[in-house]
DNA sequence: AAACTATGTAACCGTATAGTTACTCATTAT
DNA sequence: ATAATGAGTAACTATACGGTTACATAGTTT
């Protein structure tokens, strides 16, 4: 079971991250993982707050929940982030290769192309 | 002027590439420098909705503008996510080392501690 | 079993977002 | 000069989001 193989939506996964406090919850959890409450306490907005946060990266899989007695353990969960990495892939050729000079000769390219069309 | 020594908010970057739509366009964009009206033809959206993600995109110096006469062509800038990058780099060390097993074992140490809590 | 504790959900509010159509502005073509 | 074209902005709408307080639920203590 906790190897289900699902895919992550890149969708879910970033806007997750796009607010600071669930990456701050995120970097919190680095440092092993916590019960909703200890969470909370480590923020200045009110514990339904946390709540909700946690639920959103639970459904981006960004974090498990363990239920211990009364308490629900949150533990990190990196798989949605090695598919952003990859996701990054693609674009990493951009800064290690010297692209940008290519893209220049690119639009050059369009360009030309573009005054060509003009004459039907 | 290139070379402006931006910092580069996660905030922005990540809530930019939240959109589908937004992706599609740096996708798009991968492949070479295009105008406005060009990018827009790709999408299913309205131009003006397209203009709007640009504007987006561009906040998040993903992209970068260039008049040419009364072309506006967009031009992919890796910058933002090689910070993107940097950001996951923490991260990196949960997928590449067996870190599971190691929270595994501060979970419990979490769990022992609360119960001596309890009795003062 | 009654009280306490940890956590999640409901209902509500204000603001941001993605989309639309209508309009403006600047540049190129006639 | 006038028309046409490329692209951004304005105004509006519907929905999502982050926050709040009040309430519900499940487990633990006494």
């Amino acid at each position: 079971m906790r190897h289900r193989s699902v895919t992550y939506s890149p969708e879910a996964t970033f806007s997750a991250l796009a607010d600071p406090t669930r990456r701050a919850v995120l970097d919190l959890l680095r440092k092993g993982s916590q019960p909703a409450g200890r969470i909370a306490q480590a923020f200045p907005v009110s514990r339904p707050a946390i709540s909700k946060h946690l639920r959103r990266l639970r459904r981006a899989h960004l974090v498990e929940q363990r239920r211990v007695g009364r308490l629900r353990v949150y533990q990190l969960n990196p798989e949605p982030l090695k598919a952003v990495d990859s996701w990054l892939e693609r674009y990493r050729s951009f800064w290690h290769t010297r692209l940008g000079s290519l893209q220049a000769y690119v639009e050059a390219e369009y360009e030309k192309e573009q005054s060509r069309a003009k004459e039907r």
